[in-house]
DNA sequence: CGGACAAGCTGA
DNA sequence: CAGCTTGTCCGG
């Protein structure tokens, strides 16, 4: 039995008194007495008592608090543990109902599943429990996809966003299947539906008979897990579909090269040429390097075209916030720094100077030279928002994720936001990307699919080219193989270079990566060396892991004990490196 | 995690 | 040395 208690990563033996032995099985819920205190937890396994141990000194369980997750996902949670050296709790909490569950309902199904079913589905799911990529155009509707797993039965839908799922569920109910929307209907799941939908933690939910797995945007970052352990709900389907020997299909527009790594590049399931093109908008890729004789502008003529044409609802994004992200004096040209830690300063939407790093604030005086005028060298999103509006003639709305829950959207012709807007906006005629350089050069590993996510995310938003769906792009990089790909409508002339360059560079889905950090973490790393797992040191004391696959990684991991009263930090698989 | 208990710090 | 904080250990 499992503890339900954050800062304890161990399991306990209970005896079952007899009255509760037929409401106890591997998962359920259970109250216990530990250590003089009541607290929740999960029966992990069931049998006779240690020999070894007193059986005088047993407790018994306390009560039971409600059904749980089956032996199948608490067997996965164990994996789970293991690959992403996660404490057994994190697991078990994403894979328990939000509320006590005393019993299943029954079973409820839909009759017969109504056509249309997605062909390239069907014929995909028809090669059997295998993993398969499904990439769709950006603009496709995913009901007929979900509509053909359908037909093997009860079916596992993880997909990025709440919201999402939320829209999904209704549109399948419009057919006539039976959803659970989760984490509310997880009894409804358990009981048994046609399919259990919601976001990242469904993956560990029940689905009674399950058939199928579909992961929806499989590329989408929304389906990892931001707090440790940071797993990952693609990464968790595909085991998940392994063990239960049933289908796990990866559908999205630019699937990731985990994904593609995970079937092999041959196996990826394509749309037509025509299609594809069909559902990718147009890109007008702005050459910064050519077309403007006064580089320095983001608003460049093209997008002054857009912002002008009044018929159009145009979305700018630029990545950073405030007024300035950089600034030069104009008299004598220092780079504006913080007086008491040196780091850039930016400038705020009150025009006041802020450093980034120790929070220091300060009038907008030169420190140098006391003069007050400033070049903004990297504009930020309020900046931005001025000199649009000023060449739109029209207003000018900002939108960054900071205002995102409290301000309702104001309704205008033309957003400007950082990569937030894209979330917030629900259609538009142009999406621009004022300098997409910053995505295409960012220090990450993951910034080519990143890129190519944001592209995605604007496809959705302008629809496919028929309908005058129109990307534009700003760029010095415009032969850019990211350019490339959605310039063709052909996310897959990403995918075999991104591969190698994975390989090369010895990233994943290439090789195993975990960052180590805290006190000790350097020590840590010594003992991991010694068993095959390389290290490096990178920034402010945190130590780089690297080996070649995700079982010696956890093996490693799993093997090395932590040195004592150390608080490290182990993150495997970092979503931001 | 959080209770128990031990060891360390403060002030009279 | 009481009274309090901080650290370490441990649970069935």
């Amino acid at each position: 039995m499992a503890p339900d208690l954050t800062g304890l990563d161990r399991q306990f033996d209970y005896l079952v008194p007899e009255p509760l032995r037929t409401r106890v099985h591997v998962g359920t819920l259970v109250r216990i007495t530990l250590n003089g205190r009541r607290v929740g937890g999960w029966v992990t396994s069931l049998g006779p008592p240690d020999p070894a141990r007193d059986p005088a000194t047993l407790l018994p369980i306390n009560k039971v608090t409600g059904i749980g997750p089956t032996q199948e996902v608490i067997d996965l949670a164990a994996w789970a543990v293991h690959r992403w050296a996660g404490r057994m709790r994190a697991f078990l909490v994403a894979a328990s109902p939000p509320g006590a569950v005393l019993q299943p309902p029954a079973p409820a199904h839909g009759g017969p599943v109504p056509e249309p079913t997605d062909a390239r589905t069907r014929t995909l799911l028809e090669r059997g429990p295998h993993t398969g990529v499904l990439r769709v155009p950006p603009a496709a509707d995913v009901v007929p996809i979900l509509l053909a797993a359908c037909r093997l039965g009860p079916v596992l839908v993880v997909v990025p966003s709440v919201a999402q799922a939320r829209l999904l569920a209704v549109r399948l109910r419009r057919t006539g299947r039976t959803v659970a929307l989760l984490p509310q209907e997880w009894a409804a799941a358990a009981g048994g539906v046609d399919v259990v939908i919601g976001a990242r933690a469904t993956v560990w939910a029940p689905c009674r008979d399950m058939a199928a797995i579909v992961v929806l945007d499989e590329h989408d970052e929304g389906l990892q897990e931001e707090r440790q352990p940071t797993w990952h709900a693609r990464d968790v389907a595909i085991e998940r579909g392994r063990r239960a020997n049933v289908p796990v299909l990866l559908v999205s527009p630019a699937p990731s090269a985990t994904a593609v790594a995970a079937v092999g590049i041959d196996h990826v399931a394509k749309p037509s040429v025509s299609d594809e093109r069909a559902g990718w908008p147009i890109v007008e890729i702005v050459d910064r390097t050519r077309d403007e004789p006064w580089q320095r502008s983001l608003a460049t003529s093209p997008l002054i075209r857009q912002l002008r044409d009044h018929e159009r609802v145009v979305v700018c994004v630029i990545n950073s916030t405030g007024r300035a992200r950089l600034l030069a004096c104009r008299r004598c040209k220092a780079i504006q720094r913080c007086e008491v830690c040196e780091a850039a300063v930016f400038q705020r939407d009150d025009e006041h100077f802020e450093c980034g790093r120790c929070g220091t604030e300060r009038p907008p005086v030169c420190q140098a030279c006391g003069a007050s005028a400033f070049a903004a060298l990297r504009i930020g999103v309020s900046r931005l928002r001025d000199e649009l509006e000023a060449a739109a003639g029209r207003p000018v709305v900002s939108v960054t994720g900071k205002d995102s829950d409290t301000h309702p959207l104001v309704e205008a012709g033309v957003y400007v936001g950082t990569e937030a807007v894209l979330h917030r906006i629900r259609r538009a005629d142009t999406v621009a990307f004022v300098d997409f350089d910053a995505e295409l050069l960012a220090p990450r590993y993951r910034a080519t699919e990143q890129a190519m996510t944001l592209l995605t995310r604007a496809a959705r938003l302008v629809g496919g080219r028929a309908g005058g769906g129109r990307i534009l792009v700003q760029t010095f990089l415009p032969k850019h193989e990211v350019l490339d790909a959605v310039l063709h409508a052909d996310p897959g002339r990403l995918l075999a270079k991104e591969l190698d360059r994975r390989r090369a560079l010895g990233f994943p889905p290439a090789a195993a990566l975990a960052v180590v950090s805290g006190a000790g973490a350097a020590e840590y790393a010594g003992s991991l060396r010694l068993q095959g797992v390389q290290s490096a040191q990178t920034l402010e004391g945190s130590v780089l892991l690297r080996s070649p696959t995700w079982d010696v990684l956890g093996d490693a991991i799993a093997a090395t004990p932590r040195p004592k009263g150390s608080r490290l930090r182990i993150e495997v698989d970092p979503p931001r490196l």
